[in-house]
DNA sequence: GAATGAGGTCACAAGGTCAG
DNA sequence: CTGACCTTGTGACCTCATTC
């Protein structure tokens, strides 16, 4: 009959995103349109070839040149030696590859570790320890044998979307496990944190809130004048010698290290409470912990900042304007901060949303060297297809929206990586009044890998 | 045996399994059986070799005649310079060249811009900004960056289907994206030329309709005589002495822009409305739908013309026997466009096809100097794909049939080319009835680039 | 049944060869 | 010098085992 589905032009028109999933990065190695993972990379067709014809033949392709041609399109001619330099050094190789149908959690996950990759491939084939690669290279359930894992059992099978579909009252067990985990999460955010669900809730009372703040910083304005712009150096000048704190820096430090420290307290208790970090090794949930703790605060923080205002702040936080926060931090990063909280708001998160997406981002496994990889990455495709079954169950756009929840995590990061060098700064700088505030000495002292 | 596995092309035996794409054209250097692209032009074995070697051992070729020397399929007596000029002069080089092979589409698209090239040697190598080559020389696209590109992502407008998956329900990804894209263009096409619809769906209507305004003609002829053949200057003269319209000529003429007003007000509401469209700068979309109009229009309209009758007519259209067009365009142009009209009838293009042709039309990229000629090229790529698929699922020969599509394009486009000079006939002489009608006026104003 | 990636096939265009 | 034919690297498309 009819059959004869699928076949041409497959390629020519894979360049569009898939509406489902989140969106394929272009090939690692030439910047063309790929098609998947192949050999442990995201590449186009035509590198895969390349790749396996050089595995095969053991050609000994010559640069002509230095060894470091660039590799673009290579529809045009290229150095072959280069090419396949650059295959392994972003860690093609043969062993160890998936193979058969991802679920939309496991391939979600796996292209956003390939994208949190990007232009880092020189450092992976130095390190050669290529955790990152664990998600879509063997990512293979041993599960199985081991008899702890997780709280919720192996199951490692999840929704399958699909159906998923329950007008009827009946619900697959899967579903309810998810559903299950969703729940626990949100309550222990909500334990730990129970400000943020006002955030969410009454909105109108945070924007009052924030007019407030703002009414009090131009009043103080009108008050002192604006010329409170003692730099931190000429601050400290003045301290050091007369002890005095001019413009009520030292004090709002206190108040920020209070707050910090019990923030920081509940971030544990938070990584205690929930489903599957249990089991997890300490030394890796402080790494976890620390690396995270920008983006953290942040997806629970957002709505306490009011880009237009210029303030930021709510009952559990240290009430403040722009021009207190810059005594501390570049104003630049500040604002950068401000504008991406606004996008978050764009998005118009749910609170069950922003607990999954907490854990999810908790649980990066490449942002340090860890000591269970797999079982921490298996975590977080746990949290991933709790959200994509509750986007699946609660958008009309499911595939979209993780894809923007997806988009907005990986700017999270670079602006997570930024963070930790103005964090630098800051230690530097106000170090000497840290000690009393452990906790937060920490986190800001934690600078990339251990 | 049998089993219907598929290869390009539908699958009744396995006999057909030649890519049956659009045929090659013949060499362009000497004219003799081509076997390709090489050094970008479509040229046989033997000026592929013979501009390899030009290139290898720079041979001081010199012509012993007038630098004109015709090249023929000859084996002997080819002036050599001339015939290394004429390589040059069609654009061959050795740099961006294709390598691998190609998709079909791209194929399609390679070949059908090869041919509209065809005499045009000489402006190419003048103008050096060789477009035309786009597509076999580095078509590529960078994309990457963009957040970009293309149809369907949002579908911001119209219906979208939703559904539209076909009686068995499941449908791949790529599929279901391509067969979108179809009914957008054809909904799109609905929308704004509603009637188009129904010259496909009653066709006896439409045929009743021709024969009454046939009647009309010959009623009107029969009171008046045929001796309407006054002369343009005629006419003119008579108007200007005595302000008299003594045949109907400038009521027609109203009737005629007000239709045309309407007409391309939706011509541009259809460009702004249809998938890839949106993201093209406006300049640009303003020369590709001046460039095209005289094929847009004919392959939107070609059942309102009765080549037997001799008529021209429609719901939205302005009712005209050839006795009436005549005394504005040359009937010689007008009999060429019945003829080509009734050839495309021969065809018997569905509602598809005559959306997704006029995607084609619209977005060649050799017409006119544009500003994003890549971008352009990579969307008439996807309809071009769009309109193989169709034909994939629509068609038992659609090697055959697409072939003879793009026939049809091609021949549309020399009349396209006569039609331009029709109408700075057109411009000279009616010209100053034209000022009521600035969408007419500047569509008739264009002359080739810009 | 649907999706995925390894491996395979062969269309394609350079570049080379060698009788004419 | 010419050009039919061959060799080679390439990449679009297909098949199939695997996994969900
Ligand atoms: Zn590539
Ligand atoms: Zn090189
Ligand atoms: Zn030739
Ligand atoms: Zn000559």
């Amino acid at each position: 009959m009819k059959t004869s589905t699928n076949q041409g032009l497959t390629t020519t028109d894979r360049t569009v995103t898939t509406y489902t999933t989140v969106p394929l990065p272009p090939c690692k190695v030439c910047s063309g349109t790929s098609t998947g993972f192949h050999f442990g990379v995201i590449t186009c067709e035509a590198c895969k070839a390349f790749f396996r014809r050089a595995l095969l033949q053991k050609q000994n392709y010559k640069c002509a040149k230095d060894d470091n041609c660039a590799i673009t399109d290579t529809r045009l001619g290229n150095c072959s030696a280069c090419r396949l330099k650059k295959c392994f050094a972003l860690g093609m190789s043969k062993g160890g590859v998936r193979r058969g149908r991802y679920s939309i959690a496991l391939r979600t996950k796996a292209i956003i570790e390939a994208r949190s990759l990007e232009g880092r491939e020189i450092i992976v084939s130095m390190s050669s320890s290529s955790y990152s690669y664990e998600s879509h290279k063997a990512v293979q359930q041993k599960t199985k044998k081991e008899p702890m894992d997780i709280s919720d059992s192996d199951s490692n099978s999840l929704l399958e979307s699909e159906d998923s579909k329950s007008p009827t009252g009946y619900m697959p067990e899967e579903e309810v496990e998810l559903k299950n985990l969703i729940d626990t999460l949100v309550s222990c955010q909500d334990i730990m944190y129970p400000h943020i669900r006002k955030y969410f809730e009454n909105k109108e009372s945070v924007q009052k809130y924030h007019e407030q703040i703002h009414e009090r910083y131009k009043i103080k304005q009108e008050m002192f004048g604006t010329e409170n712009n003692i730099s931190t150096e000429e601050f400290q000048q003045i301290f050091a010698e007369t002890g005095l704190d001019p413009d009520d820096r030292l004090t709002m430090f206190d108040q920020k290290g209070r707050s910090m420290e019990h923030y920081i307290q509940q971030v544990i208790n938070f990584a205690k409470v929930i489903p599957g970090f249990k089991s997890i090794n300490s030394r890796d949930v402080a790494k976890l912990l620390k690396a995270s703790h920008y983006e953290f605060w942040m997806f629970g923080y957002f709505q306490a900042i009011d880009s237009k205002l210029q303030v930021c702040g709510g009952e559990d936080l240290v009430d403040s304007h722009i021009s207190d926060m810059s005594k501390f931090f570049s104003e630049d990063f500040i604002k950068e901060g401000m504008k991406f909280a606004d996008s978050l708001k764009q998005l118009q998160l749910s609170i069950e949303e922003t607990a999954l997406i907490r854990a999810i981002l908790l649980t990066f496994t490449d942002r340090c060297t860890l000591d269970e990889p797999e079982k921490i990455g298996n975590l977080q495709l746990k949290y991933i297809s709790c959200l994509i079954y509750h986007l699946q169950t609660h958008s009309d756009q499911p595939g979209k929206r993780l894809a923007a929840i997806f988009d907005r995590l990986y700017v999270a990061r670079s602006l997570s990586h930024r963070n930790i060098e103005v964090n630098q700064e800051f230690l530097h700088s106000w170090g000497f009044l840290i000690h009393e505030y452990p906790l937060w000495k920490e986190m800001l002292a934690y600078s990339g890998n251990e």
